[in-house]
DNA sequence: TACAATTTTCAATAATTACTGAAAATACAA
DNA sequence: TTGTATTTTCAGTAATTATTGAAAATTGTA
């Protein structure tokens, strides 16, 4: 690995860190790689920094386009694909639970609706149906808020976080307007 | 597999979402049978009702207690070990972020505070650095923001998500709380 | 068009992770 | 204690996932 040890020490922790978070080591450390880079990277500089094949990098290239972590820019008189990271880290943030939900939560959400629609069998089913019910309301109210939340703007979403202990205090305006409809 | 067909689709499901969510198929299968089971079950029904080996649904046990999404129980007059899942969705809910949060967030908050420490060599590791100062700080506001919300009780918390399209309206009063640093 | 540069695909294989059965360890009861 | 029920461990194997090199496909240029 081709890299300075500050860096080197942030590309191979996201490395390991890419297993937690579902995607390979070789995936991990293209994507950290490019976050810190000043510039970027096309597919051989990232080769020759990582010592990985060329052909591992195309296919991690094109797994985290899936993503949408990383996008594919072109430099005037050069052919070739350079890449890099969105620069705001709220974006970042923001795409990633997207892609999150897409991925992990939605699929869920669909099979839930669905087993709610049986009509249960027996008493055992009718037992899981009720819990399937508890699972599918909650997962389906968090992901509205969700929804809600991230259409907040960066600045709006700052501001939200760094109430910290206010949350509490917040809460209490949020009665209030919950008992009032049509505000 | 030993289910009804509600049941068995609800396993699957999660099964195959558990490579998704970090854990593996029969871990998966094994937490989905017991949230939809009205009674704490033994391993051995387990191994009857999933059709894997006796020694896989141990080592899913200690997994599952490690994440604190089952919890063993004692049945009178029985030496054997039950199983349950907490009943409360919303406990599950939160156990799982904090789970997740200690495993996928803490690790690289604490190597990004190091690195932050480390003196750059030269003109490329302080651009990196500055990067990784920009995701610290992120992670670090969220990570914060989210014990807060943490704390709150189940029905606060579902009140504060039942708020949907107020959200907006709630942060206008956050923004007049912030101003009110005393208060 | 023909050529060169570049990227992608994919079959082979390496590496990792999951699963099992058998043996060992543990916990309890007589 | 000794014996029995139960759980855990772990080495071997199966299954899955990751990585590579070589070939094919694509893209742009002369």
């Amino acid at each position: 690995m081709n890299l300075s040890p500050l860096n080197e020490r942030f590309v191979l922790h996201f490395g390991e860190m890419g297993s937690r978070w579902g995607v390979n080591r070789t995936v991990g450390q293209i994507y950290a790689l490019l976050f810190i880079s000043p510039k970027p990277l096309n597919a051989d500089e990232i080769v020759e920094q990582l010592g990985m094949s060329r052909s591992n990098v195309s296919m991690g290239m094109k797994e985290l386009q899936s993503w949408r972590l990383v996008k594919m820019v072109h430099l005037a008189g050069d052919r070739r694909d350079y890449f890099e990271t969105p620069k705001d880290v709220w974006e970042i943030f923001r795409t990633l639970a997207e892609e999150k939900r897409r991925r992990e939560i939605e699929p869920t959400l669909s099979l839930l609706r669905d087993a709610l629609l049986d009509t249960p069998a027996n008493e055992n089913e009718r037992h899981a149906q009720a819990r399937m019910r508890e699972m599918h309301d909650l997962v389906e109210l968090a992901s509205g808020w969700f929804d809600e939340v991230h259409r907040l703007s960066p600045e709006t979403l700052e501001n939200l976080m760094k109430l910290g202990a206010k949350v509490q205090k917040v809460l209490g305006f949020a009665d209030k307007l919950r008992g009032n409809k049509d505000d």
